[in-house]
DNA sequence: TGTACATCAGTGAACGCGCGTTCACTGATGTAC
DNA sequence: TGTACATCAGTGAACGCGCGTTCACTGATGTAC
């Protein structure tokens, strides 16, 4: 998992590591994705990035800083994953239908973060004010698709607020449920979990069981 | 949180325990919830329960089995919760606000249980077919809730697969959002938890921004 | 009803382990002059 | 350009801790006769 470069920058070769903070987030992500947030132990972390288990306190000043760091890490790479589902061309249907596939997708290839992400792990996340930057990104820009959405259709009931906490958890839902469920798209009678998220967010968007 | 009788029953007023499945059941239980998942270790409960660490062997093969055990009591009173619900006198699309509301309510007033039971601790839950029976049963019944609802609006387009999905879905990430991210009805401009379900779950049954 | 005995459900001591963190340290780097 | 020195980013040893689990044990209970 992410880049597992051992390779010194130019100007530190010897003793100095280079940038171990960066090295640090890229071990503790690989050990989260491999082994689960549970296996996670600052030592870890240091063997897996070939440093004494004291040099992390150099960058983080305890474990759950690390994990924070993991966090918004997960969190930018959410929001680009979702910008990059985001094309001009689509309509505003289709548009909600791509930002669901991409918030699923990333969950499902990315579980040890984003459990981590959204999980209680990091205790408290008001700590880390850059964690809770790189969170709000997400959420707003499902927001402006449900804004876009409802001007499209001409919305007369319902609110933005409401329909985005609908859109969200409708997502979210579903990528915690493929993680940590142990159930697939197949037993849902879709042939791929893109076509699973689909039908799913079709279902919000047009209502269950609408007809035509 | 939960009973928290240490009389013993009639019959075994000395030495042994009475319940001691039972006891170690709650005092899991009351750790979950007033620690956090990871607080909770077997030398823990035991001593919660006031018996000696290796006591809960005679019960439970390891900690995981305990583990399974707490989720399995938590899936049975999420279905009573879910049960208590489901006035015969309901629509159908109040019967799936109805459900949305105590799947939702269970979950805040009881997260700790919620995380194990949908969360990655138990590592292979298909050791624990008790366990699977239980959390199939809640799962049933939104299923059945949505086929009604599909029957009386007369759907012609999706499949209860897709649209049961959705519900769950929706109703589950509405309840992991409310408990691990911080965020409450008041942040999303409702008054109360079951006024935002109310709207939420509507936004799915009559679509996004649905006129009139 | 009494008794011998198997089984059940507890006990306390001990095991080895990995953890987070602190400490005093030292080699490497950058900079003022 | 050279040098003295402050600071930075590593090191290894050690701390105390709670954990899961095993062990040999013993008191309590239930049952066959």
């Amino acid at each position: 998992m992410t880049s597992k470069k051992q390779k010194k920058s130019k100007k530190t070769e010897g003793y100095h590591h280079g940038d171990l903070r960066a090295g640090l987030i890229d071990a503790a992500t690989d050990i989260v994705e491999d082994e689960g947030v549970m296996a996670l132990s600052l030592r870890g972390v240091a063997r897996k990035a070939g440093v004494s288990q004291t040099a992390p306190y150099h960058h983080f000043a305890d474990k759950e800083a690390l994990l924070a760091a993991v966090a918004e890490t997960g969190f930018q790479g959410l929001s680009e994953e979702m910008e990059k589902a985001e094309q001009p061309t689509l309509s505003s249907g289709e548009r909600m239908v791509a930002l669901g596939r991409a918030y699923v997708s990333f969950a499902t290839s990315n579980p040890g973060r984003f459990r981590l992400m959204f999980g209680p792990l990091i205790g408290e996340k008001l700590n880390y004010p850059d964690l809770l930057v790189s969170s709000a990104k997400s959420l707003e820009m499902i927001r402006v698709a449900v804004e876009l959405r409802r001007e499209d259709v001409g919305a007369t009931t319902g609110n933005v607020e409401a329909d985005t906490m609908a859109a969200w958890s409708l997502v979210h839902g579903l990528a915690t449920l493929l993680i940590d469920s142990g159930f697939n798209s197949e037993s849902m009678g879709t042939a791929s979990q893109d076509a699973l998220v689909e039908r799913v967010t079709r279902a919000l968007v047009t209502g269950l069981g609408a007809k035509g």
